[in-house]
RNA sequence: GGCCCCGUUGUGUAGCGGCCUAGCACGCCGCCCUCUCAAGGCGGUAGCGCGGGUUCAAAUCCCGUCGGGGCUACCA
């Protein structure tokens, strides 16, 4: 028995090539539905790997399924990893020398390699129906005989490629994997990885309606663009004898000409329970995070946490830090399970650590970008001034202008949260209405400290109410909410007219009520 | 069924034979602060799947076992 490793010492598990600036990596997905955390976890340590070590980062869209692709997919994957902040060296909008990087627009290269690889006797036209081949795996498994490809077309006479041919049956492409060979190799996350001799059956390359499969069209361009080192899910581990023995044959035929990349199986990425994080999870989707208010930041941060750590006691981490540290060895095989909470508590640390004024610069950008609303100068000038008020009370964007949206509207769509109205807004909190106003058209000046000051002497001592008791009927009426930005502050911001306007409001919610 | 991968508190991780009566973060629970909510401070909760070895010494090495997951497609 031969052992591939040991079969091709210089290829198989050749070391990194020490010429850093050598290493090329690729993210490649397929555009089909919405970009996912999980893609963007493996999308983040190529790129990582790749700055980590000066290389290559290559994005390249695999898109051979055109039942499955679509355009608005390609469009959000694109945006997804401009919004991540993970640019790319090669690819389809940027081109480059290996060119083009859409296998969409390769299908002629892959026809020619198929033409070689037939040619050569390393795969074969196999005219097996659909029924036939599930017949013989139901047999297979009621015989408990390990299933896959049978080898049936393997070694068809011409006369009987000539009787198939003449009966119209269609027919796939093969690869012939070799009969007694064992595939291993180092994975760059779990080590030494092997397989047995006779384990893997001869795969599909080509369906009969002649679009290439990924288990064809992958290794070829990895081939084709020189590709160092496949950074890929776990999902992939078992396919990679297939995709060794395969690269056995590109070499032989003369298409690949470098070594064979070093792979490595990066963790899943779980969902509840003990499921992978699918499409169908709403956490999953990417651009959720982005519409949610989350930044790129956090997002970058906590996706980096799942199979990775920088230090023993450091969560929070810049993408710079990340390449300078990253390390594909010290890649967790285990799965990791996505945690909304603590995605979103990082988030918030994010936040917290940026510059106020950076912060509002983002929230308003938010305002425009996700929420579609465009600010006058007056309302900007609130937000630049507000944001300091939420800056450490938020998780994410989304949050803090939700939080904001009572200062940034007329009397006539301003509302109050009716559930939060029944608990405060009662008989009682009238006469903490009446005399807030009171208390506040006399003011000279209309700033917070002022507005605390008055407040205060008309409802803690003169009321002798508790602070909590007293505020809680203000703050409702003036910001709709029981939980609000400072409630001082807040009214400063809101205006002298536009804050009483709103105490009488609620004052009149509350006599309608007595009625 | 066969093959492959994985297994530290609820979650993510640190740990690569002695520094571990297992560290950090999120969560959760108290307390403090406080105009709400946060933030911040202080304290607490909970873990090496199991069983055998090896060793003076094991979360760390070996074997077995159990559990979980993946592949076994004309998906990727």
């Amino acid at each position: 028995m031969t052992t591939f490793g040991g079969g091709y010492p210089d290829v198989v598990n050749a070391a990194a090539p020490s010429d850093d600036s050598k290493v090329r990596v690729r993210f490649c997905p397929s555009p089909t539905g919405h970009p996912h955390v999980g893609m963007a976890r493996t999308a983040l340590f190529n790129w990582a790997f790749a700055r980590h070590h000066g290389g290559t980062f290559v994005f390249r869209i695999e898109d051979t399924d055109s039942q499955r692709d679509s355009e608005e997919s390609f469009e959000q994957l694109v945006e997804a990893m401009r919004w991540l902040g993970l640019e790319w060296d090669e690819g389809p909008d940027i081109g480059g020398p290996y060119g083009p990087y859409r296998q969409s627009e390769r299908l002629d290269r892959y026809a020619q390699v198929v033409e070689q690889l037939l040619k050569a006797g390393h795969a074969y036209r196999c005219y097996c129906t659909p029924d036939e081949l599930e017949q013989r795996r139901e047999a297979d498994r009621a015989a408990g005989r390990p299933p896959g490809y049978d080898g049936h077309c393997r070694n068809l006479s011409d006369a009987e490629v000539v009787a198939y041919e003449s009966e119209g049956r269609s027919s796939v492409v093969r690869f012939r994997m070799p009969d007694d060979m064992a595939y291993e190799w180092t994975d760059l996350v779990r080590g030494h990885v092997a397989f047995p001799a006779g384990e893997v059956r001869d795969y599909v390359l080509v369906r009969a309606n002649g679009e290439p499969l990924y288990t064809l069209v992958n290794p070829v361009d990895d081939a084709l663009m020189q590709i160092t080192h496949v950074l890929r899910g776990e999902d992939l581990l078992s396919s990679t004898p297939r995709q060794l023995a395969l690269w056995a044959a590109l070499h032989e035929v003369g298409i690949a000409d470098g070594p064979i990349p070093q792979f490595g199986h990066l963790p899943y990425v779980m969902g509840q329970g003990n499921k992978k994080l699918s499409k169908r999870d709403v956490e999953s989707n990417l651009l959720m995070y982005r519409s949610e208010g989350y930044l790129p930041e956090g997002m970058t941060n906590y996706l980096a946490l799942l199979g990775w750590s920088l230090a023993e006691d450091r969560d929070r981490f810049s993408l710079a830090e990340m390449v300078q540290a990253f390390d594909i060895g010290r890649v967790n095989a285990s799965p990791a399970r996505f945690d909304l909470q603590k995605c979103t508590a990082l988030n918030a640390d994010w936040i917290r650590t940026l510059p106020v004024e950076e912060f509002a610069s983002r929230l308003l950008g938010y305002f425009e970008r996700e929420r579609k609303v465009t600010l006058d100068e007056g309302q900007k000038r609130i937000v630049e001034s507000a944001a300091e008020l939420v800056h450490e009370r938020v998780e994410t964007l989304g949050q803090a202008a939700d939080m904001l949206q009572f200062l940034l509207v007329g009397d006539d769509e301003f509302t109050v949260d009716e559930a939060d109205a029944a608990k405060v807004l009662t008989a009682e909190s009238g006469q903490v209405l009446e005399a807030s106003a009171e208390a506040l058209s006399g003011l000279d000046v209309w700033r917070s400290d002022e507005i605390e000051a008055a407040l205060r002497s008309a409802l803690i001592e003169g009321l002798g109410l508790k602070p909590r008791v007293a505020f809680g009927p203000v703050r409702v009426a003036v910001s709709g909410r029981r939980v609000s930005p400072p409630l001082f502050e807040s009214m400063e911001l809101l205006g002298r007219d536009a804050s009483l306007a709103r105490l009488q409001s609620a004052q009149r919610r509350i006599s309608a009520l007595a009625e």
